[in-house]
RNA sequence: GCUGGAGUGGUGGAAUGGCUUACACGCCGGUCUCAAAAACCGGUGACCGCAAGGUCUUGUGGGUUCGACUCCCACCUCCAGCACCA
């Protein structure tokens, strides 16, 4: 594209500005001054290699909102930084031996001119990076105050283990339950790691959700599944021949007549002792293992056919003396309740599934008051309320009563407690990596585990060391880190070479964001409860349980230690949609990605985000289209002629006084197009029909500056006023061009120091109004009345319509429904 | 499998109980031009009809309602998350 094929020189302009702001420090905030704060905060990114259009979407939502509250009058604070510890980096070092913080720091660089060509502004004396010690110290600092209170300990727990490579691999580098780098087959290995206590917080992070009213309710309902929450009966059984009892977790205590077996995780503590001295222990430790070894993700996410052993024991069910029989199974998983459960094939789907594979008793316990149950004849298991039936004292009562009835008749006889489970399990932050945030913790042969005191933060992360194609930790082989002297005693001690799940870092950084200097501080509690809570945050929704749960946990934790005085981080959310291109979501990998750097040169920075906000509504998923682009391109072309126009005076309005239909029409559009565009940001961001208004007003004024061609006069006040509330509004959407029309228009200001326009109720309304006409609920015409009609003057112009005179001829009218200001029904016969 | 979403013209989408298809892309026709591009103007859901007009249409099937894209039930398809990708 040749200079002149240019609609308009958004090259030119567009350095010009970002330069301008850069200079004039439009996005800088000094913190102390938190009068009329307005905190707009956007999900820091992963600094991979390069940003795509679909990256873009998040930072221009969060651009258009910072400048939009600029222009209302907040002191909008919009910081920028980098969530750079993580897998990828590593694994690229491993790769190419560049180390993961040349090729971070890089990335970041990178990135960083990105945003700046998008014209995306942030107050960069903020930055924040997770991988330098200036933070990670205080996500150290931050491990530190959770062991202190009891809330990091270590426990085994099970990782993905790879024979060959002999190395912990992530869930994303087992592919098809084999290792990604040897494709040896992967299994499960038991390892002494790292937790945070969040399931302390669990009740708190459930009914604090009532108090979070402007998120989305998906993501509540979500984090709401997630925490799982359930009441129910934890029963003791006790086992035949031995002399431990077995706890099991049962959120429907009224089916315990109809428990037929047990069954037990793989991984449940007393799995071996019960096989130890049965006839088939041999096969059934076999089928143990077999099950343990079996990748999580394949337990977890196929719909896996169910398998499962005998023990050879049984437990006495306590309800009826009953013996039934202990299997284990690969369907019951150690993470949630005991462990272990009480399977009632006839009420509950799996454990029938698992009946009828293996043949067991199916006993049917509440009946269907609709029809009789037959256990040999069901086809699936029977889930509903119903009636209780072999149940002994509690026959004939409604199944629900038995719940509480039952519960209280364990408690009673001390066979179990009532209590709350959840899902939710506590949070494993260990990671046999390189490329984290080092825990601070030595462990020395007489004090045991010991905390690194706060003086000596940060733990460096040491940087000669050496990658592996293994894919191994190099921290394990760093003797530099990994030796060192015990802080309490002062003998020999090894470094924790365990670094931290990213998820830690990117759990406080928003409170960073405040005082990012402070280096006897993670935070400055002051400042910090001035600005906090985030009063607008943006992110992708795959972010809407993991993350968004982490941080409201590290959130409520400095609450109750008093480091902070609230305890919701982030008090409205956006989560926008994914931008699709040849129905897949980009991807390097997938090869389907769209620059914005080419995009940029060929239409302009304004182009390229305006069609990324006119693509859809932006908390749904939109396909990318380049030829979409253009029609944003021809539209700023357009707008750019509209100013040139009458810029060059070649339009010459005659201000006769008398005012014409087309002036009259053309104010109004403009009063309802602010009305229109300001509804759309404050309401739930929707931008795309935002445009659209503007892009309506835009065409109304060029179908007025036609008429004023042909003699039909529009007042200049009324056309100047139509062309400054276009710029006005398109600003925070396309900031460049606004800024440089605005100034054509003889404006001195940054229009980002201007204050956004109001409408004017009147200038709206009109005195005629059409109503539509139904016969039966089907539009068969329309009629034009004053505005204030009475329901009776209505009545009878509607009847007296030629058209529908036509349609309830010969037929009885039952009746006539009135929508005020919209339409009549008419109901005939 | 579990949890949470989505499904409307040739395409992206608009309308959240009241005119289905705003706005834009694409396509068709016109003006300008030696010609093209750009720009500007007009048309464009499907079917029947010369026309006036009519019938149908929001994934599928059913229900509630004077009236359903919108609410309820069942089903189909697609997408996201599932705790070590971030």
């Amino acid at each position: 594209m040749s200079e002149d094929d240019k609609l308009y020189p958004f090259d030119e302009i567009e350095k010009k500005w970002q330069k301008f702001w850069l200079d004039k420090k439009l996005f800088n905030v000094d913190t102390k001054n938190f009068n009329n704060k307005y905190y707009c905060l956007m999900m820091f990114p992963y600094p991979s290699a390069a940003l795509h259009v679909g990256h873009g979407r998040n930072y221009i939502i969060g651009d258009v909102v910072a400048r939009y509250k600029m222009m209302r009058g907040f002191n909008v604070l919009a910081p920028m930084g980098w969530d750079a510890f993580g897998l990828p980096a590593e694994n690229a070092a491993i790769k190419s031996g560049v180390h993961p913080k040349t090729s971070s720091l890089n990335n970041i660089k990178t990135m960083k001119r990105q945003l700046r060509q998008w014209g995306v502004e942030y107050d960069w004396s903020r930055e924040v990076t997770s991988c330098l010690p200036d933070y990670y110290k205080w996500t150290q600092w931050i491990f530190l105050k959770l062991y202190e209170k009891g809330l990091a300990y270590k426990k085994k727990a099970f990782v993905n283990w790879c024979p060959s490579c002999k190395t912990v691999l992530a869930n994303e580098q087992v592919v098809n339950g084999a290792c990604e780098r040897c494709e040896t087959e992967v299994n499960q290995k038991d390892l002494e790691q790292w937790f945070f206590k969040i399931t302390d917080y669990a009740e708190r992070l459930l009914s604090d959700l009532m108090k979070l009213d402007e998120w989305p309710q998906r993501v509540k309902t979500m984090q709401s599944n997630w925490i799982g929450r359930s009441v129910g009966v934890e029963i003791d059984f006790s086992i035949d021949g031995l002399p431990d009892t077995l706890k099991c977790f049962t959120t429907r205590i009224d089916t315990i007549y109809g428990a037929t077996f047990i069954a037990l995780a793989p991984e449940h503590p007393l799995a071996e002792k019960l096989a130890a001295g049965t006839k088939d222990e041999k096969t059934v430790l076999k089928a143990i293992g077999k099950m343990r070894n079996e990748s999580r993700i394949n337990r977890a996410k196929t719909d896996v056919e169910k398998e499962g052993v005998f023990t050879g024991r049984y437990v006495i069910n306590p309800a009826n003396n009953e013996k039934i029989p202990i299997w284990i199974s690969n369907y019951i998983l150690m993470e949630y309740g005991t462990g272990a459960i009480m399977a009632v094939p006839a009420h509950d789907q799996r454990d029938f599934e698992f009946a009828k594979k293996y043949k067991l008793p199916i006993r049917v316990v509440i009946d269907d008051p609709g029809q009789s149950l037959d256990a040999a004849g069901m086809k699936e298991a029977f889930v509903e309320e119903g009636v209780m039936a072999n149940s002994g004292k509690f026959n004939g009562i409604s199944s629900n009563e038995a719940i509480t009835r039952i519960g209280l008749f364990f408690e009673e006889n001390g066979w179990g407690k009532r209590t709350v489970q959840y899902k939710l399990r506590d949070w494993l932050i260990s990671r046999q990596r390189y490329w984290g945030a080092p825990i601070p913790i030595v462990y020395c042969e007489s004090c045991g585990p010991v905390a690194v005191p706060d003086k000596d933060l940060p733990v460096f992360l040491p940087e000669d060391v050496e990658f592996r194609p293994t894919g191994e930790s190099p921290l394990k082989y760093s003797e530099k880190f990994v030796n060192t002297i015990c802080p309490k005693c002062g003998k020999k001690a090894t470094r924790e070479t365990d670094t931290m799940d990213t998820f830690v870092d990117s759990s406080w950084y928003y409170l960073r964001y405040i005082t990012p200097h402070l280096t006897d501080k993670a935070f400055d509690r002051g400042l910090v409860d001035k600005w906090m809570p985030v009063d607008q945050y943006i992110g992708g929704i795959e972010h809407a349980i993991l993350h968004l749960l982490y941080s409201r946990f590290i959130t409520k934790f400095f609450h109750d230690i008093k480091a902070t005085g609230f305890d919701e981080p982030f008090k409205r959310l956006f989560t926008q949609g994914m931008i699709i291109k040849d129905g897949a979501k980009m991807s390097k990998s997938k090869g389907n990605v769209v620059s914005p750097d080419i995009l940029i040169e060929k239409y302009g920075a304004d182009t390229v985000r305006l069609y990324t906000l006119f693509i859809g509504p932006p908390e749904k998923d939109a396909e990318w289209s380049d030829r979409g682009v253009e029609g944003s391109y021809r539209f700023l072309g357009r707008v750019w002629r509209l100013v040139e126009k009458t810029q060059n005076s070649k339009l010459k309005t005659q201000n006769q006084g008398n005012i014409t239909k087309q002036a009259t029409d053309l104010k109004r559009k403009t009063h309802q197009t602010i009305k229109k565009v300001t509804e759309d940001l404050e309401g739930g961001f929707h931008f795309n029909t935002a445009i659209s208004a503007i892009m309506e007003l835009v065409n109304e004024t060029y179908e007025a500056m036609a008429g004023i061609e042909s003699g039909r006069d529009v007042p200049e006040d009324i056309l100047n006023h139509a062309i400054e509330t276009v710029v006005i509004l398109l600003s925070p959407f396309v900031p460049h061009i606004a800024e440089e029309l605005w100034q054509r228009l003889g404006k001195k200001n940054s229009i980002f120091r201007v204050e956004w326009p109001s409408y004017d109720k009147s200038a709206i309304a009109r005195d005629v109004i059409t109503i539509i006409i139904q016969v039966n609920g089907k539009v068969r015409s329309r009629v034009s009345v004053p505005f204030d009609v009475s329901d009776d003057k209505l009545k009878e112009s509607v009847l007296a319509d030629g058209k529908i005179k036509n349609f309830i001829e010969g037929k009885s009218v039952k009746d006539l429904i009135i929508v005020p200001g919209k339409l009549v029904n008419i109901v005939v016969k």
